[in-house]
DNA sequence: CATGAATGAGAGTTCATTCAT
DNA sequence: CATGAATGAACTCTCATTCAT
């Protein structure tokens, strides 16, 4: 068979897919409870009917978006950390960089986005995101920090709470930006704000004496 | 004025903002779209069309509500921050201190619980929220925190970015515990969160050589 | 007030009624499937909405046009019957005759006409019909032909299986004018099978060697 | 004729029947409204498509089922009938036999309670039942009645009116059973009816003053 | 012959809003 | 001022039917 043919052939095992990606593009532009399932339709350029014959209903076009944005970050991006040694600031430097680098994206921003959006009226989401990433994520980060502060890399901090100044200014800076529409002028500025923020994490904003830092 | 004549005015004047806490309680408990006017009318003991008397539309509830949260946050607690003078680090501790009480009241959380589920769908209350208090809030404290690094007080970090630090932790915190039900055990712990938000703002995690700090 | 405000007045209390009335008239030209509840509102002269108002589903409106005529029925025909003493002739045929000028009257024709086209679609009619008349009516019956048969009024019959004898030619007969448009020539002529029915059931159809009956 | 042959022809003359039957069998349990031609493929064994490839729509299937069911009835069991010379109460006792056999047969007894069911919503079937079956049917009853008063054998009963004598109680009976599930306790019990509705039906209810009957 | 993915018209139901009383 | 009956636009979901393969 010739890759003519394909042409020919429904596409099937794309569609599902296909029908998230324009699920996701109209959620994230007139929200959920505003967008109609034909106009999903005819973004994946399908007929509304078809729509239903991949998902049983409107609510699980926003699970399905969620949960195969989820299912990687669960499986790769997660464990990973558990494994770490040494100095607890390289793998924080790490984790900064690489939310960073996601949230940059317009497109990795898109469902984060939508699910901030939406997640208080769908329970369901808010359960999976709770169970299937921080569940997984937090105690990974708290395990972290405590053993910064066992091994003396940090000083005697709440592991628990640190968690909250880790992850805290970069959900403020994206929340500023996203739904306030409150930048710093030239753009997202991810980089300067994942600086400054690294540079207070680890040496807080007080003046010192005498002494230098970094 | 008779006794009998107040059966018929029953302080008219107050109703609106009756109607006001019913709406609140009710969106609070089911959200936004899933409330039905009828129901904000019950709660409030009037009638449907007694509603409409006082708004004009279901919207004009929700915008109801938040306006009547903001005006005094936008009057009072803001425009004083302006004028410190000294270690900036005072009205840091103040602000952060006054923001954990306030939240740790569930009647004064009910209303920044509703906006945060409700924003992204409500572009007129984003915009409010934005015009009336982040658009002074904001400056204010990038305007401290540029005041104390030029008065060596603080390192020389970048006030934008830096506002996002101070307030991220206590956002990160309240929607871990709102939106995901993850807190740390022993209910809200605000004070212990403040406690060692601050510290980490003021010192960093970084264990130091030899000196110790605070 | 005067009569000629109730022309203003919305005819609140009668409304449900003029719905079902709609109802069966529309249900009974198309059958219940075919119909939709636009239409009813059309019939009765409301919006679709109203139909709502005091019906929760489609199927309620149903269930509404049976119970209402089942009501009566239930509560006065058939508790006289059990008092009944002497020959139980005497009520078969004052219930046959009951029955066949019930059944002359095409509006009282209409709901069992309705019930037998859709009864077998709608479990909770047929069940409410058992429940409300045939738990009822049956045993009566049954119970006048055994007191009857003791009383030696009647032959040794099955008290159980000669109230199908009863009911059945009556049956039999709408069902072939309703359901198959069978009719005897000149209309429906139940007077003629009234007769000819009550005549077989005390006599039965074969001819005596030399003796009269009646 | 190869053995693979087979395979792909798979008594292909025999689909249509494997299919009426699938659809009889699916229709009977949830009614025809509810039932999905797809769930009908599946209980056949082929695809959604196939059933459209033999039967033009879903109706096709309803009247193919009535259709098969009708041709042999009208065929042979009726003729018979006309030709009956003799006391008519041999054929009469004979018909009813055969219906209480046949009804016996929970079998035979789908399409009947499938058309009971169904009749009113195809004017189409109710039509081929009245032409086919009733049409020739009735007639046949009624002739035999009329020869039975002309030779005497019977009482000077109304002929047309006694054929809904002959068929109601079996028409009720079944329609109790089938439609309320009111059964006399053991089962069906068709022999006791069919007894008892003969005697009825050739003697009457009523006592005799001294002779017997039978 | 057979498949099953795709279609899209159509129906029931909800609820914000209006307005006669 | 207050009511609540009435409205009807809008939306989700179903499923008989078609047709490219």
């Amino acid at each position: 068979m010739s890759v003519a043919d394909k042409k020919f052939r429904r596409r099937a095992e794309a569609r599902p897919d296909e029908m998230l990606d324009a699920a996701l593009a109209v959620f994230s532009e007139k929200g959920f409870a505003a967008t109609k399932v034909e106009e999903v339709a005819q973004r994946a350029g399908v007929s509304k009917g078809t729509i239903y014959l991949y998902f049983p209903s409107k609510d699980a076009l926003m699970e399905g978006i969620v949960r195969r944005t989820v299912a990687p970050i669960a499986e790769h991006a997660l464990p990973d950390m558990n494994k770490f040694e040494g100095d607890p600031r390289v793998p924080i430097v790490m984790l900064v960089g690489t939310l960073c680098t996601l949230l940059s994206d317009p497109n990795s921003m898109a469902v984060p986005r939508l699910v901030l959006r939406e997640i208080m009226n769908f329970p369901a989401i808010a359960e999976l995101y709770r169970r299937e990433v921080l569940a997984k994520a937090i105690p990974a980060l708290t395990a972290l920090v405590a053993r910064g502060v066992a091994s003396g890399h940090l000083r005697p901090v709440d592991p628990e709470m640190t968690v909250r100044s880790i992850i805290g200014p970069i959900v403020a800076h994206i929340a500023l930006s996203e739904v306030f529409e409150i930048r710093p002028g030239e753009g997202l500025a991810l980089d300067k704000m994942a600086e400054n923020h690294l540079d207070i994490l680890f040496y807080g904003i007080s003046a010192r004496r005498k002494e230098e830092q970094s």
